[in-house]
RNA sequence: GUGUCCAUAGCUCAGCUGGAUAGAGCAACGGCCUUCUAAGCCGUGGGUCGGGGGUUCGAAUCCCUUUGGGCACACCA
């Protein structure tokens, strides 16, 4: 279907040719006026000039020839020019029943869906995940959910971080503690043991001491530096030993991915995001070799400061480009070699139209570079697009980096639990008397109100900016959070439930049939609401803004809150009537499940 | 230093393909539970949209400039 303001900008623009204008100029917005009208149009004063006319003259012509509109209720042209118009209730009902009667309210598929690979999480096997993964995981979920929606082949990837130096790091700190092993005797010849030599709770431990030992501050003393310093250069050299293939090590690596991928993947599930690829830097270890030969054969890669490179740098750059290291001095690969080698593999295997990355801003030079090499060495069709979104830091209260109370990186994990213990007691504070709920259903609504306020939380800001990640806020569930939405929602549920014990039967499956003509302003608003879907949709995938979503939703919630306030749903004696407020409020929810399944959590059925 | 992003109410953020009085939430203050969940609704106060120029009938929005921040700038990812 189209949009709806298409649909009206359509009318307007034929009653701007009638009139004898062009047509383009009849494009209408939803009013920033609401006190005046529902929508305008501002197309008289941007035609003034062109035909020498003043606005309100062109603007009381167009008027003219809209007097008969069966779309428009009423059609005002104002001074200096502007056009006021509020929308014919049936013609608005009629679109909206449409709507309800179309698979996935009127979203049509694209005449060529695209195949888009989304790259998001890019969680680091043998590291617990903090805070700092939610956002990539939680704006990757989304968009991806949005694409797919929007009606396009959508493929996520986890794209793990398992090929780098924190793999190096964990076997020498494992080598430090357990030097008898047999993954580190280069002799050794046998099978390996099949129980990893670590549980997660140690491998926890493990990388994060490795970490902190191969780095120094300024202020330490000249020995500690030199240690870590040694200390880092043998974490490098494992590093490039297991990337070669040394036995042992690659061994280790098994082990390590064993123990920390089952716990990856229940953490993600616990939030609700599903990888359709769990691909990682290691997957693609086999295609850089051949990747490199070719670069080199085509005279594109060249040696560097020991380094081999590719230039990136072009003649319009402002500003002096690295060039794109493909080998690091050592002959060990760095994280643009996987991402070009992963770049390879997709556009093998997947031939996409797009790759989207959903990273931490600070890595846009890195991409750039990738993104220009990858090109440059043809290892990406001229049209496929390779775009960069990327997202700010979350930071503290106070605006600086998160961290617990202690200093340390907060697990997402203990994060996620403060959060549903909040939510926990808040529903024990507030539940109806009557109707206690159980243990059971208390700390299952108090998981699913959590993720709703984490989600919503990150989500309702623009991804590209910082943003303050206040627990304090996101629990408070007042105002424009998730859980002031699944509140709205089990509001009509609710309402939903009485009303089909009262009727004694359950509720037609036709959304659209009992779809009301509204009545008073409240009711209009809210299928003024409905009617904004389609191009919601549209702009929340055309700019990868899954704070578009929120936005309307919010708008939605507000407005079906207002409703109930002035309206006796279940106490409304005429019966017509009633079946229509219950047809309207049922429509709202169904928009509104859609909307937060787009946002990637769901709603519970009370609180 | 170079590049880049940002600056809107006390705080956290929308609005930015230019339009009429710049919007929310929190915090503050005042109302509303005998009637469908008060995690709610209604209202009040609070802003030279960082500063200065320009383009335009019209600028928070576009351009230039300036100040103040964040971030990045090849062998960690």
């Amino acid at each position: 279907m189209k949009q709806f303001l298409d649909q009206l900008s359509e009318e307007m623009g034929a009653a701007f040719e009638k009139a004898g204008f062009d047509a383009a100029l009849g494009r209408v917005g939803i009013s920033n006026r609401p006190d005046l009208c529902e929508y305008q149009c501002n197309g008289a004063m941007a035609g003034a000039k062109k035909y020498g006319k003043k606005p309100i003259d062109i603007a009381n012509a167009v008027a003219e020839e809209l007097k008969a509109s069966g779309t428009f209720s009423s059609v005002e042209a104002v001074m200096p020019g502007f056009l006021n118009l509020n929308v014919n209730e049936e013609y608005l009902a009629a679109y909206v029943r449409e709507m309800l009667a179309s698979d996935k309210f009127g979203v049509e598929a694209p005449e060529k869906p695209l195949k888009i690979v989304i790259d998001y999480g890019g969680p680091n096997v043998a590291k617990p995940l903090h805070v700092g993964h939610l956002r990539p995981a939680v704006i990757g979920e989304s968009i991806k959910r949005i694409a797919r929606f929007a009606g396009h082949d959508v493929t996520g990837d986890v794209h793990l971080g398992d090929w780098g130096l924190q793999m190096g790091l964990v076997i020498v700190e494992l080598g430090e503690r357990q030097p008898d092993l047999p993954y580190f005797d280069e002799a050794y010849e046998g099978e390996y043991p099949e129980e990893p030599p670590f549980s997660l709770k140690e491998l926890e431990e493990i990388y994060p001491t490795a970490s902190a030992k191969s780095k120094s501050k300024e202020d330490d003393p000249e020995e500690v530096k030199q240690a870590a310093k040694e200390y880092h250069a043998r974490a490098l050299q494992a590093t490039r030993e297991m990337q070669q293939g040394r036995r042992g090590y690659r061994a280790l690596w098994k082990h390590i991915m064993a123990v920390s991928l089952p716990d990856l993947k229940e953490n993600y599930r616990k939030m609700d995001i599903e990888f359709d690829l769990w691909m990682g830097e290691s997957d693609v270890n086999d295609l850089i070799p051949a990747m490199v030969d070719d670069m080199k054969a085509k005279g594109l890669a060249h040696i560097s400061e020991g380094a081999l490179v590719v230039d990136v740098k072009e003649e319009s750059d402002k500003k002096e480009l690295p060039p794109c290291m493909i080998l690091k001095s050592d002959g060990a690969a760095n994280y643009e070699t996987t991402d070009l080698a992963t770049i390879l593999w997709r556009e093998k295997e997947l031939k996409p139209d797009k790759i989207l990355y959903v990273v931490d801003k600070r890595q846009e030079l890195h991409f750039v570079q990738v993104f220009r090499c990858a090109r440059k060495c043809g290892l990406v069709r001229e049209e496929t697009g390779l775009e960069f979104i990327g997202f700010g830091t979350m930071n503290g209260p106070g605006g600086k980096p998160f961290k617990t109370r202690d200093g340390g990186v907060l697990q997402l994990k203990a994060l996620l639990d403060e959060i549903a213990e909040k939510m926990h007691t808040k529903i024990r504070e507030t539940e109806n008397a009557d109707a206690p709920m159980s243990e059971e259903e208390a700390w299952q609504t108090a998981r699913i109100t959590a993720l709703a306020a984490l989600k919503y939380g990150d989500l309702s800001n623009q991804a590209a900016k910082d943003y303050i990640f206040d627990v304090e806020r996101f629990t408070a569930s007042e105002g424009d959070t998730g859980p002031y939405l699944l509140y709205t929602m089990a509001r009509i549920k609710s309402i939903l439930r009485k009303y089909e014990e009262k009727a004694g039967a359950s509720l037609p499956a036709e959304l659209a049939a009992s779809f009301p003509i509204p009545e008073g302003k409240a009711m209009k608003a809210l299928c003024q609401d409905i009617s904004g879907f389609i191009r919601m949709i549209d702009e929340a995938f055309a700019e990868r803004a899954p704070h578009k979503v929120c936005a309307y939703l919010y708008q939605m919630a507000n407005d079906l809150n207002s409703f109930y306030h002035e309206t006796k749903i279940l106490a409304e004696p005429d019966e017509k009537k009633q079946a229509g407020y219950i047809g309207l409020i049922r429509a709202v929810l169904a928009v509104m499940e859609e909307c937060i399944g787009l946002l990637g959590f769901s709603a519970p059925e009370r609180m």
